[in-house]
DNA sequence: TTCAGCTCCTGAACGC
DNA sequence: TGCGTTCAGGAGCTGA
């Protein structure tokens, strides 16, 4: 399950591969992986084909490849934008390497160091696509994401909050947005136009190590608790990002196909009945928000939930 | 405007 | 062995 850190990998691990490459082939297997492309694969396919590519960036779950420009004629800026959402791969494979199982797309590319290459896209769930979007000035002006100075942003992406691992990420303004949200605090993590990045598994550690309760208000939490909190978020993420992402099966893999280590250094995720590494309470797991969550109710006080 | 719940999807795991 | 059910969850949509 992609989030921030196993996108971050893919990302660093496309950047050198795609960054001035030009884009031979463009195979589109299944439609269904377009389903944020305005167009139909052939449309996809007939775009791409001789383009040039610039690089690799992203925000939160989001990640895209922008396109050099076609020239005068042709200024508009635009970029492979990707989501990877439940169980999506780009792996870089070999020219002619054989399909991969769930392959949906294939580019291939000519890269000037690297030679020939194949950026594949799979997805088992179809939860993932990609699309070709225009990029957008940034509202703030700041760097749109990790990988490029530019402050240009894919259109879908622009309604999409900054990381926490973002420079331009604001603290103030985050605990301004919680202290107005009368929603679960994990309700509002999840909120992709709060802070991004952060997605089940994540927030259940980030709000374990901060002993913060899934089900509390986000207005009632304190400036403190909130400050703990994304100090949290950050910790887990730079942690997981160190250990390559979390891997629970083949449905995360770097852009090799390897797997991360962080599975091994969760504390609460996926550890129903175990004991909580910090007070050997045992982790429960409740249904919420049609999500699982899992915490310690002993660490994690169910003070002011509703 | 805000919030909560539903939907999409596939394959592994499980029970019968 | 085969069939049916449950579960996993990111993001967009819809209704209250």
């Amino acid at each position: 399950m992609p989030e921030l850190p196993e996108v971050e990998v893919v990302r660093a691990g496309l950047e050198p591969a795609v960054r001035n490459a030009r884009i031979a082939a463009v195979s589109v297997l299944d439609d269904r992986a377009l389903t944020r492309h305005s167009g139909d694969g052939a449309d996809f396919e007939a775009e791409l084909t001789g383009r040039l590519l610039r690089g690799a960036v992203r925000r939160g779950k989001f990640l895209w490849l922008p396109l050099a420009p076609l020239g005068e004629d042709f200024p508009s800026t635009r970029a492979i934008l990707g989501h990877l959402g439940m169980s999506g791969q780009l792996l870089l494979r070999t020219a002619g390497a054989p399909p991969e199982r769930h392959e949906r797309i294939r580019i291939d590319v000519e890269h000037p160091e690297h030679g020939e290459l194949a950026l594949v896209f799979a997805d088992q769930r179809t939860f993932g696509s990609l699309a070709i979007d225009d990029l957008i000035p940034t509202s703030d002006a700041a760097p749109a994401g990790r990988g490029s100075p530019e402050p240009l942003v894919p259109g879908q992406v622009a309604h999409i909050a900054r990381d926490p691992l973002d420079p331009a990420f604001d603290d103030e303004a985050f605990r301004r947005r919680l202290a107005r949200k009368d929603s679960a605090i994990k309700r509002v993590l999840l909120d992709q136009t709060v802070a991004s990045g952060i997605g089940n598994i994540y927030a259940d550690e980030a709000l374990w190590a901060a002993r913060i309760h899934p089900e509390r208000l986000a207005r009632d939490l304190s400036t403190r608790a909130v400050r703990r909190l994304i100090a949290e978020v950050r910790a887990v993420f730079e942690k997981a990002l160190a250990e390559g992402g979390t891997s629970f099966d083949a449905q995360y893999v770097n852009v090799n196909g390897q797997a991360g280590y962080f599975a091994h250094s969760l504390n609460v995720y996926g550890r129903t009945g175990q004991p909580c590494p910090r007070c050997g309470g045992p982790i429960v797991r409740v249904s919420f928000t049609n999500r699982s969550s899992h915490f310690c109710p002993r660490c994690q006080r169910a003070r002011g939930v509703q």
